[in-house]
DNA sequence: ATCGCGGCTGAGT
DNA sequence: CACTCAGCCGCGA
């Protein structure tokens, strides 16, 4: 565990409901050039619940990955958190980012 | 400690 | 506009 990871989660956690946020603005609030390691922290999460990876998209307006492929789940998600997502992609993807610091 | 892959992104072809 | 290549951090073998 680092302290990166461990930001990423705090961050993620932050993020309100019906809001997301992509790979690149979290590595960005670590400091770190690497969005990919973002990614493998989301994917090696500890906490699952608390850690809402789904709302963590990519910076094309993607969902990105998930569980393997299954994106049915994070869609279905997304959707009850107010989020509508069609052909994986996010529905007013700019509108509903939450960035963690000025934009 | 080294190598390789990953839920990525940006620039180039 | 679609695909490819390279960069980088974290984790597993």
């Amino acid at each position: 565990m680092t302290e990166n990871a461990l930001t990423v989660y705090n961050l993620i956690k932050e993020i309100p409901k019906g809001k997301i946020t992509t790979y690149k603005i979290i590595a960005n609030k670590l400091g770190i050039k690497s969005f990919r390691a973002v990614g493998q922290i989301l994917k090696r999460n500890p906490d699952a619940p608390a850690t809402p990876c789904h709302r963590v998209v990519k910076t094309s307006g993607e969902l990105g990955g998930y569980a393997g492929k299954n994106f049915q789940d994070k869609i279905l998600i997304l959707k009850t958190e107010g989020i509508e997502v069609i052909n994986n992609k996010i529905k007013n993807f700019s509108d509903k980012i939450h960035y963690f610091n000025e934009r």
